[in-house]
DNA sequence: GACTGTCCCTGATATGGATCAATTTCCTTA
DNA sequence: TAAGGAAATTGATCCATATCAGGGACAGTC
């Protein structure tokens, strides 16, 4: 893990939104003394599955994906961590079991597992805390086993959209466009698809005037119940909202939306 | 959650690796005190989805399995539970995020939250445990997330015997012959397969001479090299060993990088 | 504003696994 | 040991998504 250092002027206690709820003031100074940044370029792997690493990372800003692959090279994004989230939750000393890659520019704050540790001593909570963190981790990985198991691509695009268009998990947002920080490839990484089946049903969606992208990255959210029916599997096929008139198909591409 | 209770006599601590590590003398007959005997047979829901327990519940013998559903009724099988595992590592005062159900008949420990956390008031080291048990299964989830994701019928299969087929995850095992304790259906429920899918690749394993199933729920590893290099994808189809003159030149599949 | 590379979109075709439909095997109970 | 029902297997066919193959949009650079 060479993750090119950055001076790091004081990191803001806010963006550790797990240590907050459990530290008071003497252990939020304490923590922040024991924390440093480091910054990562886009494409940049920050941990490669298997290292034993000393440092728990916490995101400060930009966005990272975890993956892990088969030996001849098909790859499954299992999450995307973003400002405030812990890259990794895994054992103490015990190697990272996916790869933690740079989707965006980003910062991270670094702590060393020992002070950790030390810190936890002297909160108890702080433990019980990372248990809650790992459970609620636990529910979203269950949520995406249902979903890669079992959901259409239709189904599959519809929860990756709603699940980044939460406003709590799109800061990014100006007005109601949501920039999506991942390219179409890390899209179908992330849903077990290919990009081309989630460049398809991207238009299709758009078609159906569920959703409008005026770039690639940036999405709006036209028709939520529509999306979320669509997730759950409750509305099959997005196309009679596209084709009211029989014959609409042959006029040739239909851009926009 | 509605068990029918069963006379318990007195628990074996030995059944709670968890504790084991933890508690010392006193901790132990302590929870002891704490702890009550829950039975459940087969195919009986144990804890269901949405619903708000107030116990921590640890399998004592037998096998649950953990599900998730689609509105018309597609279901994942999340996990699979046996001999000491909690049944499901979640929030307290939160919802179950799955259903729990009977696979085998078992018996089951239950203690309230109140009192686990009394517990660990006086021993921290058991909220360190819990985290560390829940990254466990964390990185259990990352693993099936690939394989339900990136796997072939072949591969998902070949990594589900191996699963199973652990020493430890076997304890019902007489000499190589290994008790499968799930149906057909519960297998495809785990890996986003239909029965005939799963059929099929337990026929393919066999006319390999990779596996032996003397009846559905016994198997024996014939070749678990063979097994292992087919959950990673590194041999492409069975059918060559089978029928070793016909379609050889045809070569592997190439498949996604 | 042309050039160039990267990303994205779309069309045509192939195919792995689902679906539909029997048949066989296994297990339970009498 | 036989009978009946449940579970598993097998075969035929279909379809959703992958694969293969271009083409278009946009960002950066000169």
């Amino acid at each position: 893990m060479t993750l090119r250092l950055i001076d790091g002027g004081q990191p803001s206690p806010l963006a550790f939104p797990l240590f907050e709820a459990v530290l008071d003031r003497t252990g939020r100074r304490q923590l922040q003394r024991l924390v440093t940044m480091a910054a990562a370029a886009r494409g940049q792997v920050v941990a490669e599955q298997g290292e034993v690493g000393r440092e728990v990372l916490v995101l400060a800003d930009g966005v990272v994906k975890l993956w892990k692959a088969l030996p001849d090279g098909r790859r499954q994004i299992v999450a995307f961590r973003s400002a405030g989230d812990l890259v990794s939750l895994h054992r103490r000393d015990t190697p990272w079991p996916v790869t933690a890659q740079a989707v965006s520019d980003c910062r991270l704050f670094r702590l060393e597992w020992e002070a950790l540790h030390r810190l936890a001593d002297r909160y108890p909570a702080l433990d019980r805390a990372l248990f809650e963190l790992a459970s609620d981790e636990i529910a979203n990985l269950q949520d995406r086993l249902l979903t890669l198991g079992r959901k259409t691509v239709e189904e599959k695009l519809a929860s990756f959209i709603l699940e980044f268009c939460r406003p709590s998990a799109a800061p990014a947002s100006l007005g109601r466009e949501i920039h999506l920080p991942m390219r179409r490839p890390e899209i179908a990484e992330y849903l077990g698809l290919t990009t081309e089946s989630v460049s398809r049903e991207f238009s299709r969606l758009k078609r159906a005037c569920i959703v409008s992208m005026p770039r690639p990255s940036r999405i709006i959210l036209l028709n939520r119940p529509a999306l979320e029916a669509l997730a759950l599997g409750l509305q099959a096929g997005t196309q009679q909202e596209a084709w009211p008139n029989a014959l609409g198909h042959l006029g040739g591409r239909s851009r926009g939306a």
